[in-house]
DNA sequence: GTTAGCACTGTGCCCGCCCGAGTGCCAGGA
DNA sequence: TCCTGGCACTCGGGCGGGCACAGTGCTAAC
């Protein structure tokens, strides 16, 4: 596929349709774009773009609209990111500098990107690569409870209760913190939960059942980092895109609210020079998501972003808008 | 309104149209309920409840379906609120048993509430009032940058990164989280940003600058507290409910995330003596919840946990399930 | 107060019709 | 070899008429 005049024709049909949301025909082709030729040309190339599977007809005498393959082509050959204006880059600085702490940060950032691109957004929390222990905390509950506070280098702080099977002296309390304090602090997450079972088994007796339930809790917040969470903004937006065309809500619906799957999906995808990650309809697993495109990014670490929306989507805005809001994410957080 | 026959036709033509989905005749309300009178008796006590505003027709020649009066009238004098199926309470407390922290907590209920009631799932974080702080921690992040670390009793850390004017030497960060240890453990967090303006007023010149950075800080987090927050689950319930008739998806996912609006919704529901508040329809004010129910009741100090569904909603069911989950919820925290 | 019967009415559905957009193809020209 | 104008063809969508049906309101009788 190098035919230049086709490409070009490819390339205003995925436009137009994007646009105006219906079948493009010849004629229209012809009057909305400079393509120097007549219409009965374009016909004539257009049937060489069906034959390549690039474009279909949803029926006999209808314009064209782009198959999955036809996107694939626009995005990959054609479509140059355009960038986004100053004032949208100002309000995404000023945005996100404005925000609290992480929640906030991963709250106005989903929020930003749905609007931008008006589909809707999902943000990864952070990932915990090269975060070590800055401190734990352990809080006495009573009635043999403890709540287990992790505070790792990244700000992203967790926590979780631990049962006791029985209520502890405050000073055993203060003991045992000292302890997990003595064994973490300053250390890898991932080295976490080994570092806390040697602790454990080198406590004597009377502390012992304590430090462990206190040690497996304090391990499972380690290793279970918060970059199985994200959160998402826009599903309105979802009902806009679906209203004319198939692209049925609900199953999408669905899918986005099936984290785990979502995150495995981002994760799997692999950006490319431009530094975007395009899946296009069927390029997702069969499913609810095979008449949608998703349009993700990496920032930070190993951390996803991205938004989900309809084929029909304008990818050179979203894809500029996606690595915009990744670049300045990755900036307020590594700094 | 106090004629017996008449209410139990109103309820069951509610019962018809929250089951079959469309507007329900006299003929068939003879055929599906032992009523003991004939059709045209029925049709009688129809006009009047039509005269009353309790029921309408759609158009002339079609059964009748309840207004917003109507279905108010329903929950209000008939709906005997239906208890929970034992494996149904058996899920709903096995489930929550498992949670690991605060934020497991609120979304696991919110799914489960979703998916007992096949409606969306509001949950606010609990509310915390009567908190008091346990520990706060300040972490240097370098370049000036300290991180804020919050934690009160009830469990829900907050954090925050504060900017001073200088970086600060080790030292100088231990003596100012000595300082802000000191003004603030123990107290409530109402009385946080107080004590800790009266502790930067009080600091000696060379911390003073990132004392008040600091203590401004940990007062936002005190004060602003979770409750401004909350999770949300089931929008794809929506998408079914919404299918067949009116309520247009679109507008009411939107003000399903503006979390602001719904906060301030869900706390100005009083719930009655059964312990649940319904909003039906206009009840809500003007807007895109004006052809939606909202089932809500509170859990802890004063937190909210609700429903968002059709007004065709089956409202035993759902008031059951609404209080079940918000009384496990309490029961679980407040432990 | 209840019931049977009847005339009436609006909706949804199917059918046939026509119009227009857009195609594929062919023959002629650069 | 590629482009163009022309033409016949096809299908979808909109429109109007006719039909069946569900359900009502009303009246007269019990």
């Amino acid at each position: 596929m190098n035919h230049p005049r086709r490409l070009q024709i490819l390339q205003a049909i995925v436009e137009d349709y994007v646009h105006f949301r219906e079948p493009v025909g010849s004629k229209a082709l012809v009057d909305r774009h400079r393509l120097g030729v007549s219409s009965a040309t374009v016909r004539n190339d257009m049937a060489a773009l069906e034959e390549e599977g690039l474009i279909t007809a949803p029926h006999t005498s209808s314009g064209r609209i782009p198959t999955d393959k036809g996107y694939r082509t626009f995005v990959d050959q054609i479509a140059a990111v355009k960038p986004l204006s100053g004032p949208e880059r100002r309000a995404i600085q000023r945005l996100l500098d404005d925000a609290a702490d992480i929640d906030d940060v991963m709250e106005r950032t989903v929020r930003l990107l749905a609007q931008l691109t008006q589909q809707v957004a999902v943000v990864q929390y952070p990932h915990a690569s090269g975060v070590t222990v800055r401190h734990v905390e352990v809080v006495d509950l009573g009635a043999g409870r403890v709540l287990v506070v992790l505070i790792p280098t990244n700000g992203r702080v967790a926590q979780r209760v631990a049962v006791l099977r029985a209520p502890l002296e405050d000073s055993q309390l203060l003991e045992l913190r000292a302890r997990v304090l003595a064994a973490v602090v300053g250390r890898s997450l991932t080295a976490v939960p080994d570092a806390l079972a040697v602790m454990a088994a080198g406590t004597a007796p009377p502390l012992q059942p304590a430090a462990a339930a206190v040690g497996e809790a304090v391990g499972a917040l380690a290793a279970g980092g918060a970059e199985h969470r994200m959160v998402m903004a826009g599903t309105a937006n979802l009902a806009r895109s679906t209203g004319d065309f198939h692209l049925s809500i609900g199953p999408v619906l669905e899918a986005l609210e099936e984290q785990v799957v979502m995150l495995r999906l981002l994760s799997e995808m692999e950006q490319d020079a431009r530094g975007v990650a395009v899946r296009i309809g069927t390029e997702n697993a069969e499913g609810p998501l095979s008449e949608a495109a998703v349009v993700a990014t990496g920032y930070g670490p190993q951390s996803k972003v991205g938004v989900v929306g309809p084929m029909r989507m304008d990818y050179p805005s979203t894809m500029a808008a996606v690595r915009a809001v990744a670049r300045y994410l990755s900036r307020i957080l590594g700094g």
